[in-house]
DNA sequence: TTATTATCCTATCGATTTAATAGAGTAAGC
DNA sequence: GCTTACTCTATTAAATCGATAGGATAATAA
């Protein structure tokens, strides 16, 4: 299930990527437009920014931004920096990868086999799109 | 995140496939040989039982077994019964679909849009999987 | 310099879910 | 009728999630 913090995140981040220019956009009026708790949105929004997809500005006239181009942020970044893992399980994870304690043999786990697949195809479909893809 | 029950009971249906005839197999030889706990695993496979896709015996030689061959239980089945819903939004859900409550228009919802197509991408590699194929 | 504005950061909290455990009940076989 | 092994309900500890509160910090404008 797709935590709310995602949810969220991927809406604020389609909609400063629909605004006109990339002047700074308050928190408020973010959560304002798409429904979203002020202060949950604010915390995600310093994520974004840590890891390199928004930049901020304080003090009037101050807000969050994109700090490239909506094509040019692809939809493996922006959902590893949200949501984490796209692998449902650390042993097929590429970015994030854990061994099984429990699992003796991953060649031979079957867990691992479906998983690896599921990884890939969901892989397939975030690097075949950017923030722009999901403006409407 | 693959939730541990699926894990496990991912693990426990491949282990009952992989025997050799359809003869029930105890709880506890599953829970030893998977290395899950006996306990949790009797609950797993309760449901896994409910839902039609294991039979069980009671008393001496009791246990669990298939009642379909391997091939003829298609992944979409089994991911449904432990993980339950196979897309990460209920908005795009074929089997538990829910209307999100935040969102005003689905047809323009960016998550939507997006999640849609790893719901499609999943279900791809759930169709074209069946309990046969995870065995090694 | 001071007031205002808006992000930054840490801490907390309640609710829910997850993983695991315990124990009494029930049915099948010998 | 005794043993075996599944059935079912209830409980619990830990982790996670979503949300909230409040003060610190920095930028702008007067």
């Amino acid at each position: 299930m797709l935590s709310k913090k995602t949810k969220y995140g991927l809406k604020a981040l389609t909609f400063l990527a629909s605004q006109k220019g990339r002047q700074p956009v308050q928190i408020s009026e973010i959560a304002k437009q798409e429904n979203i708790s002020r202060k949950f949105l604010e915390s995600i929004l310093l994520t974004l920014r840590k890891s390199g997809i928004l930049g901020s500005k304080k003090g009037k006239g101050g807000g969050y931004y994109l700090i490239k181009e909506p094509k040019d942020i692809p939809m493996t970044v922006v959902m590893r920096v949200l949501e984490g893992p796209i692998a449902m399980v650390p042993c097929v994870s590429l970015n994030f990868y854990e061994k099984c304690d429990d699992c003796p043999d991953e060649a031979s786990c079957s867990v691992h086999m479906l998983m690896l697949q599921v990884r890939d195809s969901a892989l397939e479909v975030y690097k075949n799109n950017t923030l722009a893809d999901l403006v409407p």
